[in-house]
Parts: structure tokens; C-alpha cells; sequence
DNA sequence: CGAAAATTTGACATGACTCAACTGGAGTGG
DNA sequence: CCACTCCAGTTGAGTCATGTCAAATTTTCG
């Protein structure tokens, strides 16, 4: 778990066994089962998790009152609501575990302790964040300009494997199409 | 010009005179006549720019050729093709002023060494980030997920003083809306 | 095995687009 | 300062993609 969080830092910057040690010691580490909750819309986010593995899904309830998931999350990603956790503000997102899922989890208050600690935490969560802006902004370019059977060919594609672990419905949720049309889509193939 | 520079960081950190004259020393200043373009598809984003006043738009040509807003500049912010810039890789966007506007900007180069030099300049960057993370989010649980009238009321709303400073069919683009169904939309108000 | 959840099917409704034509201002040049 | 052009905005007719709702079918899992 460590080894992983390492290896997973040193894609972006150098970092030393004692740095991670250092870091290490801010985290806790967390199983949750499957279908568990981490976030709830109402909560202030306080604590980003990063996922050693597993899957979570970030979602939130509409107008209508239909769940419709923003994001996926695996192995190597931050689960948080960066708004809420930022702002201290309540989120309006729940982040659920959809398979039994290991966290390494850090809450604000240590992240911080952590940046005064150890400096070069700063570029590396300045570059992770430059990721995951460049990821959601690739997202909305490639599925919300293409109409809904694009959106789908392009998602199964880029994602076959990962297609697999999740029902269908929730795909249909985060390709903003309904279950029924997403069927009817898959039909005539 | 400086000062509004200085302003804008301490917004987020607090920032010594002497590392701004040094941050300062990397950046060029330059005004960019109304209409023409900072950046183009193709090319790659080698620079960004801080919006020290004006507009601009950043835009992508889709599958049709149709012009598509992602989103508008304005001062103190950044306009960049971060994919490009952080990855080196042609753009797939379009930069251009819609009225004059005069920008800072800073190349990659300048920006690695400004980093070294100033190590704060991490953390300014990644909370700017977090910041521009936290805005996408925010206007694709906003405007993505509604229909094209709540999502026109919602953009008037937030922005009425800017919406007067564009035209309607570019404000069409950025919802997502052809000019003729958003000219319908007001007309039944 | 049985109940609950997920997927499919079909009939129908509608939001949003396309295309073409028209209107009205805002330059621009003679 | 008029005539002309050009561009933004509006209108309307027709169409299509996608949504809604209700029911049937299949799959999953305790």
C-alpha cells in the first residue's frame, strides 16, 4: 500500500523513503465494503481518499430526483469533493463504494501539516491537479459535444474492461442517456 | 499591471515584493488587438496567459465544423490549453480576444524556472488550479445537466452584466444551444 | 427457489435541431 | 448622407433524437 502510494508519487516527482514515511504517517488507511457510503451530499468534505483499489462512484440527485454519476473512480485516483473539501461548504455529491474498496485516506487538517512538512507536496498535488482538470475537461469535449451513441461507442472503446464492472444503468447515468435508450442504442449496434 | 498581478496572488498566499519583481522579470506583457487569436489548433501551447483585462474566448471546431465555447476569459484569469501545455501535444482549441485585451504572459520555460526560484509559486499554482477545477465542475453540474432553458436562465442569472458584452450566438455555443432554438427560448420568456 | 434488481420492448410525447427565408441594424464606401 | 452589404437575430415548417411511462422479460443473489 505504501509501495503503491510511492511509486504512484514518484510518477510525478522525486520523493524519498523518508518523505513518504513522513507523508505515510498523516494517512490512515481504510476498507470499505461494497455499496458504503464516504460522502454524503449534506456533509462538508473533510478528507480525500485515495484509492489503492476498488471502485467508487461520485454521483449526485438531480431535480428530478435521478442519480446521475459525475465520475468513476479506480485504482490510483483521488475520491473527494473538491469543492466541499476546499470551500468547507456541505457537498451536494455522494461518493459510494461500488466494490469492496481500500482507501488511504488524509484528512485537511493533516494535508496541510503535510505541505509545511514536506514542500514538494505542493508541485505534486499542483501537477495532480493539472491531471485530473485536463482528465474532466477531455471528458466534457469528447461525450457532451457527440450525441448519445457516439458518447457510448467512445466509452466502451476507451473503457471495454472497465464497462464490464459496472451495471448498465449507471453507465446510462454517466453518459447522460437513459437506461431505456442506452438499450435501445446497444440494439441496433 | 503589477499590482493587479500582486493583488490577484495574495489572494491566495502571502507574497513578498521581492518575489514578485523576481516573478514579474519571467512574465512579458502584451495587448492583443480585438478578434485575433492567442492560440490556435494545432499549434502547441507553449504559454500562458493571466487576463489582466478584456475578454477572450476559448473554442474548439466540432465534427461539423461548428464553432463550440468551452468557456470566456476574463481579468484575473488564465487562459491556456493546459492538455497542451502540460503535455506538450497540439492543441485541439482556439484562444482569441473578442475585445482588446491586455494579458502577462509567461512561457513553460520561464515557469519551470520560476518554480525553482520560488517555491511558494507551487502553491499558488496548485490552489489556482484547484480553483479552475472546482469552476469546470461546478458549470458541467450546472448548465450539463439541465435543459437548454434552465441552463440559459441559470447562465443570465450568474452573468448578467457579461451576457451583454456577447453576442447571443456566442452565448448560444457556450450553453450548448443553436442560435434559432436560444432566439426561441427568450421569445417565450 | 423466489424476490428484487436490471434490462429490454414498445407506444407515445416532446425538446431541440435543420434549413431556408425574412427582418433589422451597423458599418462602409461612393 | 444615401445605398448597399453583411451579419446577428428571429420565425416557421418539418424532422429526428431522446425522453417518459408502463409492462414484459431476464438476471442476480440471498
Amino acid at each position: 500500500m505504501k509501495a503503491q502510494l510511492h511509486a504512484y508519487i514518484e510518477r510525478y516527482i522525486p520523493f524519498s523513503q523518508e518523505d513518504l514515511d513522513t507523508f505515510y504517517s498523516f494517512m490512515t488507511p481504510e476498507i470499505v465494503p461494497k455499496k458504503e457510503f464516504i460522502l454524503k451530499a449534506g456533509d462538508i468534505c473533510k478528507i480525500k481518499f485515495f484509492i489503492i483499489n476498488g471502485l467508487t462512484r461520485t454521483f449526485k440527485i438531480d431535480s428530478k430526483g435521478n442519480e446521475r454519476i459525475i465520475h468513476f473512480g479506480i485504482e490510483n485516483w483521488w475520491a473527494t469533493d473538491l469543492e466541499s473539501f476546499v470551500l468547507e461548504k456541505p457537498s451536494r455529491l455522494y461518493i459510494q463504494a461500488l466494490e469492496e474498496t481500500t482507501l488511504l485516506t488524509i484528512s485537511k487538517s493533516n494535508l496541510e501539516k503535510a505541505f509545511q512538512v514536506i514542500p514538494k507536496l505542493e508541485r505534486f498535488f499542483r501537477i495532480v491537479t493539472e491531471k485530473t482538470l485536463i482528465a474532466v475537461e477531455r471528458k466534457n469535449e469528447h461525450y457532451i459535444k457527440m450525441n448519445s451513441k457516439e458518447r457510448y461507442y467512445v466509452f466502451v472503446q476507451e473503457l471495454k474492461d472497465f464497462s464490464q464492472r459496472v451495471p448498465q444503468y449507471m453507465i446510462a447515468s454517466y453518459l447522460d442517456i437513459t437506461p431505456e435508450y442506452l438499450s435501445e442504442l446497444r440494439k441496433n449496434k
